[in-house]
DNA sequence: TTGTAAGCGTTATCAT
DNA sequence: ATGATAACGCTTACAA
């Protein structure tokens, strides 16, 4: 492997020279930059970002912390990270840590050890405790989706609340009374803004809450079709299924064809987050889709101005709006309408 | 940050000291080992990776190069190699190669100036130029799914020839003989041994191929709609599809029911990779499922070995095979039942 | 069992 | 516009 001495050595330059090239610095004459950028070709010199992290102490590299890399809303939020950083020329660490606080901690001991120089994380949790080693060291963070309590930094979500309302007054102007909300672990905060969103529309409609029909489980599909199976259990059983997450609706569907019934038929279903890449697919459900990839490039643009102002500003809050498609099938069952509303009680905030 | 100096000082101890207290040295005084891990944890230190890295030269960190993480086939993968990587304390860089050569390309630059220990890499085509890099520098590489024409290295692949000529007799079985071939891109070896395994069949059962229902697009679910508008306005249209990934087969799924038609009903489909998580939705999808997660566990343990081994070993071609899992569904349409083949002209090939 | 010295490849700083 | 020097934090090699 060469290196920049040897670089420095065939342009005749000194290393500091060619560190110069190729760092872009402008105070280098044209000849010199010709003569080193030949060099560099001819020896097919890479240069070692090691060493270059150990002497100026930034890696341009982040770490992004997501909860589950195999429901498809996480990809497509990475994807826009991606396409910010690299467009600002920064690395992603990816980081899956399973909604598992204790992963969660082995990543950020990880990434501090690696010296990132920022953090976008979707907490496990909302225990502020858990992001004490990144605020122990001052390393910017941005906090995606979730709340954390305490924790006064920027941060990008989605409006789970007005979201939540929205599905949940959705299944209400069907005619839906028992309306089951089938959540995520009631230690984050989605599940818990979805839950008070459902809440909120079933007040302002009038119709009490029935414990029975709320669950707290996972944010997967298995815990989604135990739930279903819990709630399509109880008599009377109800006739409306919200889900708090993509995988718990897709639970759900399954639990349901398990049973002899059918989704849209004898249960109705909604849910938050879209089912994609197969979202044509299911022409009757209607979700709260939040934009995924423009919450993933929102936080990474928050994070890079972060690393580049430093504390000058304020921590920013970006709430991003949440859209319903409601989706409905005419006839034969395999029309596909879709309608999207803009939801007008939601908009982006800077806190 | 506090460094190995300050714990050094907090101890009464030479950093050496610390140093082999961190990496597990033998010859440490227990006395000794206590006091260092005290200090540690009083200030709550983390090692500096990059300059450890910078000294010994090994980062422990590896490169995962994937063509598209959106589909759920190459998560599954990763979440193998993370678990792999995970138990041997190695990092794992996630790239998204997008199947795009000059992307690749960038992301090859990047993890090598990285410094990556090694690489495990879908290469977005099977030219072996684009892997110049890799072996210019002698860089210990995996390559997974795919074959890279005249590349002789470690690799782990699914029998994708196997798998096709399977599936493809299942339909000819079944009463078909015109059965259109949706592939990728003619530049990746699945495409292509997955078109070999369709032809074997095909061959073997006397019938003619028509190249008017033989396409090559891409991997996604755009292309795969596309493809299947195309062969379904042939007179006469294919009878089935055999669609070489997942997501063209969701393609065909959403275009069939675009022409107002329904699979199987109208047109039968089989495909290749599952079209996890939501698979249990499509109880009439036969696919030929590779084990997504295996492959990247072994291909992991392949690279490992090879980093501890060097290049004692000639190198080690692993076949995984591919089962065929025939769904079909009974009566009302809400049936299950899943039977699942192993395959028996398949095998793991230690080369 | 512990310590001293040197150096990994780059860039910050200061000088010319 | 270019160079000399030192330093980033750690581990290797050698010494005691």
């Amino acid at each position: 492997m060469p290196t920049i001495n040897d670089v420095a050595k065939r342009a005749n330059v000194s290393p500091v020279t060619v560190s110069r090239v190729l760092n872009g610095a402008p105070n280098v004459n044209d000849m010199t930059r010709l003569r080193v950028n030949r060099a560099i070709a001819e020896l097919g010199y890479v240069p070692n970002i090691v060493a270059r992290s150990l002497r100026s102490r930034r890696t341009r590299s982040i770490a992004l912390i997501l909860p589950d890399i195999t429901n498809p809303f996480w990809p497509t939020v990475a994807r826009g990270v991606e396409d910010a950083a690299q467009r600002d020329g920064y690395t992603v660490l990816l980081c899956n840590s399973d909604e598992n606080a204790q992963k969660q901690a082995r990543y950020l001991e990880a990434v501090i050890s690696q010296q990132v120089d920022g953090v976008l994380i979707a907490p496990a949790n909302s225990d502020a405790a858990n992001l004490a080693p990144l605020r122990d060291r001052a390393i910017p963070t941005v906090v995606i989706d979730r709340r954390v309590d305490g924790w006064d930094g920027d941060a990008v979500r989605g409006d789970s609340v007005g979201g939540a309302e929205l599905l949940t007054r959705h299944l209400i102007e069907l005619g839906h009374r028992r309306i089951a909300m089938l959540s995520g672990p009631a230690t984050t905060s989605t599940s818990q803004d979805r839950f008070a969103g459902y809440q909120a529309a079933l007040q302002r409609a009038g119709i009490p809450l029935d414990p029975d029909l709320v669950r707290f489980g996972e944010f997967r599909q298995g815990s989604g079709a135990e739930m279903t199976h819990a709630v399509l259990a109880l008599q009377p059983a109800p006739t409306a299924i919200f889900a708090a997450n993509n995988a718990i609706a897709l639970g759900a569907i399954q639990a349901v064809g398990e049973r002899g019934l059918q989704v849209p038929q004898d249960v109705a279903l909604v849910c938050f987050d879209d089912v994609s890449p197969s979202a044509q697919l299911f022409p009757f459900l209607t979700v709260a889709e939040q934009p995924a990839y423009q919450m993933g490039l929102e936080a990474a643009r928050l994070l890079f101005a972060r690393l580049d102002e430093g504390d000058a500003h304020p921590p920013r809050l970006i709430t991003l709006p949440v859209r319903m498609i409601v989706r409905y099938s005419c006839g034969s069952g395999r029309g596909e309408s879709i309608l999207s509303l803009p939801l007008p009680h939601t908009a982006v905030v800077a806190a």
